[in-house]
DNA sequence: ATAGGGTTAG
């Protein structure tokens, strides 16, 4: 009953049935006290969860593994990797030598706050405290490979999991199928659909979603509209994610009314378009390639019937100083609070890029200087040591890096006339640079270097990294002081 | 009673 209270987290009803417990004579037991700490971690009450663990202690209850381990596992979730750390240190303290669990729950913990050296060094050590990894501990150390694009090291621990014996489930198909996606061998994850298949697995949206997707961006139309074809088949129904894959893929290729049937699709299967789905859109119509393309990528915004559609089309023109852009910006980014930052960055570069390619670069300066000010490229402007800054544009396309660049240079140029101060040092990261794994030309780069060079900004590369431009020193005072025209610069 | 994947965005 606690248990059931706790996942409808009907705390008050938890607290009236314990009264009632008592009354009738039972006792709660570490089951009972553990079940109750699950409950409020689950639900995020860390503190309530913790005066839980208190209370059973006072109560005469020891903690057992089964307490710790959610302890840990849940302040971990919470971020608090410190409070988890220290729960398992006092675990051991309480002579609890951790076990499977406890390892897999601190291995995933340690993997999932940034730490994978860490957690791989904890794998490699369990076996030696007489712990042996089971089928699910494999499946955390492996996805904790993927996620931090080891893919070699992910195929490696798959091949040591079925030399100890163990065979693959769902998870681990999944996971695996994903590895040798990214690592462009389409057809080897493909083969592993099929094992996956025949060892009575029955594959989810999710699973043929990914090859959707995967074979959608290795530019392969035909296998994508297949696996999409083949979900249908199986008696699945797409998610909207799975129809942006496709859809992306149609748009990539100028399949402008395929790409419109899709989206009817999706209004078919009640299915909302998302900001990814209008974000495409958008983009596609950026870089439209003629006036024809250009009205039915117009059609095609429309028929989403997403917000974010007549946010563009209520954009005012900017007056003199672009303040009803900003609130118009504003209004809309308050609207989607609920958001996630990547789809509202992913958007807003879209907004931003398409204004400024379209001429009205005084409106993408604005909406620019509301989204970062609304906190939606949080990365983009970062003080690294004392008065020496750092301006990241590498996730922005060329026309938001443009305006980005322009509009945080004005922004120093003001600051510096207030303050009377000057950065030491500012530098301007584009991506693509040293440590690119995309060979290939950075259009974002390309379009930086032009603008840096015609505004005669004082800048140079350093240890060969091509794609992070440096200004420092009496130059860059002198350059920020001398050029009023650094406002006017985005007009470019 | 405690642990694992879930897609877009380099």
């Amino acid at each position: 009953m606690v248990g059931n209270l706790g996942r409808a987290k009907q705390f008050g009803e938890i607290n009236k049935l314990l009264n009632e417990m008592v009354r009738d004579g039972c006792q709660p037991n570490t089951v009972t006290y553990n079940r109750l700490i699950h409950s409020y971690g689950r639900a995020n009450y860390l503190r309530e969860a913790m005066n839980v663990f208190n209370q059973m202690q006072e109560a005469g209850c020891e903690p057992d593994r089964v307490t710790y381990c959610t302890l840990i596992d849940i302040h971990a979730k919470a971020g608090f990797l410190d409070i988890a750390m220290d729960m398992y240190q006092r675990m051991q303290a309480a002579g609890l030598s951790p076990d499977t669990f406890t390892y897999s729950v601190i291995i995933n913990c340690l993997g999932k706050a940034g730490h994978l050296p860490a957690a791989h060094r904890l794998f490699c050590e369990m076996v030696g405290q007489g712990c042996t990894p089971n089928l699910v501990t494999f499946n955390i150390m492996i996805a904790l490979h993927a996620k931090a694009r080891n893919y070699q090291s992910a195929l490696k621990l798959y091949r040591d999991m079925k030399g100890a014996g163990f065979q693959p489930d769902k998870v681990t198909y999944s996971i695996v199928m994903e590895v040798l996606g990214h690592c462009g061998y389409l057809e080897e994850a493909e083969a592993v659909f099929t094992e996956m298949q025949r060892k009575n697995w029955v594959p989810d949206e999710p699973v043929y979603g990914l090859l959707v997707d995967l074979w959608g961006k290795a530019g392969n139309v035909d296998k994508a509209w297949q696996w999409y074809q083949g979900m249908l088949h199986a008696g699945l129904r797409p998610n909207v994610t799975t129809c942006n894959s496709i859809l992306r893929t149609f748009l990539r290729v100028h399949r402008l009314s395929e790409a419109y049937n899709l989206l009817q699709s999706m209004l078919a299967l009640g299915l909302q378009s998302s900001l990814q789905t209008y974000t495409l859109l958008l983009s596609c119509c950026t870089d439209a390639r003629s006036k024809f393309d250009l009205g039915f990528c117009g059609q095609l915004m429309a028929v989403s019937g997403h917000p974010a559609h007549m946010f563009l089309l209520k954009m005012p023109p900017a007056g003199t100083d672009g303040q009803n852009v900003r609130e118009h910006v504003s209004n809309f980014l308050d609207y989607m609070h609920s958001e996630d930052r990547e789809s509202k960055r992913g958007l807003m570069d879209a907004v931003v890029d398409f204004l400024h390619k379209s001429g009205l670069k005084e409106e993408a300066g604005s909406v620019w200087e509301v989204a970062a000010f609304k906190n939606v490229y949080p990365d983009a402007l970062r003080e690294k040591s004392c008065s020496y800054w750092l301006i990241n544009l590498h996730v922005m396309s060329e026309g938001t890096a443009v305006t980005a660049l322009s509009r945080t240079l004005a922004w120093f140029r003001k600051q510096m006339l207030v303050s009377g101060e000057c950065p030491s040092r500012i530098d301007i990261v584009t991506g693509w640079g040293r440590r690119s794994r995309v060979t290939g030309t950075s259009m974002v780069r390309q379009a930086v270097e032009e603008l840096l060079n015609m505004f005669n900004f004082p800048f140079f590369t350093e240890n060969g990294n091509s794609g992070c431009f440096v200004g420092c020193g009496e130059p860059l005072k002198k350059w920020l002081l001398e050029s009023s025209y650094v406002e006017r610069m985005h007009l470019l």
